[in-house]
DNA sequence: GATGAATGAGATTTCATTCAT
DNA sequence: TATGAATGAAATCTCATTCAT
């Protein structure tokens, strides 16, 4: 059993952010390939610096070391360069290790746990560019799309773990299985929002702790009857 | 037993948002008031029809048919009318009634019932708007800062509330208060902004009673023992 | 024998520098005698605080607890409030006592002396509008030309004064009268202008002893042979 | 000796104007030096012709045939352009030649003489900047500061040769060096003023005659006993 | 590929002046 | 007279994007 949760980071198997259309070529020197790289690294930093909209791509030029011109050989716009931004990160983080339990090795607790810690440790990793996210989403409906598309296929893998539970007896039956994974998706993402965003302490222990408490209450895992 | 949900619609006895100081003084004739409110309405029109970012202000007089130097008669900025729309928000919200409920009337799930059927319905009514605020928490900190301190309204009257349900042996005794009411506010909010704002398909009816059955199970009232 | 020196404060018999046309009727009733009265003690010390130029005709009107709409029932425009304030200023100079000395009764060093003390406790007392009166002279022609024209007033006296020293043998024969004494107001001027707006520390003695000495020899009064 | 007089303009050895830091940074390329220069010297035209405050930026830029945009490349400001049109026209005067006599081959008088000529002539070809300089001056403290501290280079320099006449018997011992200077320096620099902005018919020689003549008198150069 | 100068549309803001009450 | 709201022209400044070298 797999249970993934939030607002979409920390993934695996999702296609890129950057379905977006006509890209630029990839570069085909080795001098581009790092130009390139230095201009994502430089936007990410601004980006998290200034915010999205405040940045200036001169500046993301400066602190690439490379001129505006140069910018455009390799993006046709801010935008661009975020959705590259945001790739980057995600194949970031797939790597630190999402859990791959397998489904009969641990209780659906214990799967519901990782999956809470990696995604917050991933979160707290990826905070201001969660905020970036944010900035985004909240202006431009294709990310705000973006997002959603991102997040539907979690809450998919999540809800058909709940219908499973939901056969087998071990989950609420009360529960529309869709509804609730989107519902305690979002909640965890908020919890994660408010902690590492807004900058509420909470020990990361203690986060994903009420994270799984409350979610393994609201299915009513093992307590189904 | 009261409880409440969410971002910070819906409030009562809330310090109103504008702690901005130097404000303009409020117009001293009917005509200025008249011309003071048209604006504010213009206001929430455009933001909600452009987006915050993307609305003139030269819209904003234009629709609330007055000069863009009239505007500046009554605010100093894109901010200051914002701050005002929300203000004449909050206070048509404040009437349409958070469920006052004698602490002994009613039962806790009928409680978290009617107050989140108070919240949706609100949300519902005011959801291009909690877009806006969206975007500019996103954006400025002062906003941010701003919805945070409302929202903690709420949560800590929640909190209480759980604190409550657990002396008396009725909540899950390993829940901190504070963390589950903002986890659990945090969940509502979502499911809100997912229906409303993103515009998944939900009817109402059942957006209440997942979000009730999913709060009273995480918190397992009734069922704590 | 009367010297007067500089750049046109410390005035008498010299015609009003409103010449200036189409002026709105004097007030008729005594609460427009006392309103206007308070618009132009207000309108000074607006400029003086903030310059003629940042002066704002609203701050003006509030400094006299006024709208802004009965400023323009006694002055047709901010310009014409200047000359009201510089009207007003002159007929305040008057009085403060040009010395009075017959022709004979002193010697001409002695009336220079009195003349360069009057002007320059005349410059001190009004420092900030004669700041005032050179950005506007800097800035408009009019206000250039009637400085100038009032002005020529005193220098033209100086030039007869010195003429006639000339003619009785008292004086540098080799100086144009009127370029003499141009230049020496100017010195005075300047003398004024560096002391009192741009605040070197000069003792008002002193200042007083080398304008007059340097005048004194500069026309050779006395070792003209 | 040497000897200067006035406001400030025909000079040497004296520091830039521009000490306001944060300038952008000179163009790189010929390109850019060109446009910058026409910029410079388009600001001087529109400046002279339609005054600081007047001239309009889009007008500079039209007058450069460039783009208002562009302006910004090299400016920040109608100031900082203002800043750039004093330098370049500082090092235009500076080559025209201060008169470089030495100590003993020419008479105290003979150098003042020269060092007026320079003066009123370099007065005479900036005469239309001169008065940009008042109007700035009147305005901007800023500015005023400058013009205090370019002028006390020359003031300085002058009452040391005065000093040094006094030593040697050769001058007014009853003045202060630094008061005399000033005050000199100010009556040459309004007679320039009188003759070149306000437009007063003189001619150059009269003009030189004079000054030298009322500056020599004043100090009681060589009949100082 | 790289550079960096050039572009220019357009929103915000100010405030002297007018005008309806 | 007094009020104070309404007006609106106009100028600055920004920065993503293009383009000549």
């Amino acid at each position: 059993m797999t249970m993934t949760t939030g607002d979409g980071v920390a993934v695996e198997g999702i296609p890129s952010l950057a379905d977006t259309s006509i890209l630029r070529e990839p570069p085909s020197t080795a001098r581009g390939v790092r130009t390139r790289a230095a201009l994502v690294a430089a936007a990410r930093a601004v980006f998290e610096r200034d915010g999205y909209l405040e940045a200036r791509l001169s500046d993301v030029a400066a602190e690439a070391k490379c001129s505006t011109g140069s910018f455009y050989t390799y993006f046709a716009s801010k935008e661009e360069v975020l959705h590259a931004v945001l790739d980057l990160a995600q194949s970031e983080l797939l790597h630190p290790g999402m859990p791959r339990l397998g489904d009969d090795e641990a209780s659906p607790a214990a799967v519901i746990e990782a999956s809470n810690r990696a995604y917050f440790e991933a979160y707290k990793r990826n905070a201001k560019l969660m905020n970036i996210l944010d900035q985004v989403a909240a202006i431009d409906p294709k990310f705000r799309e973006l997002r959603r598309r991102r997040s539907r296929a979690f809450c998919d893998r999540n809800a058909r773990s709940l219908a499973q539970l939901q056969e087998r007896g071990l989950a609420d039956p009360e529960l529309n299985p869709h509804q609730a994974a989107r519902a305690l998706s979002g909640m965890v993402g908020r919890m994660a929002y408010y902690t590492f965003v807004l900058g509420e302490e909470n020990s990361l222990d203690d986060l994903v702790r009420h994270a799984t408490r409350l979610w393994v209450n609201a299915v009513r895992i093992g307590s189904a009857g």
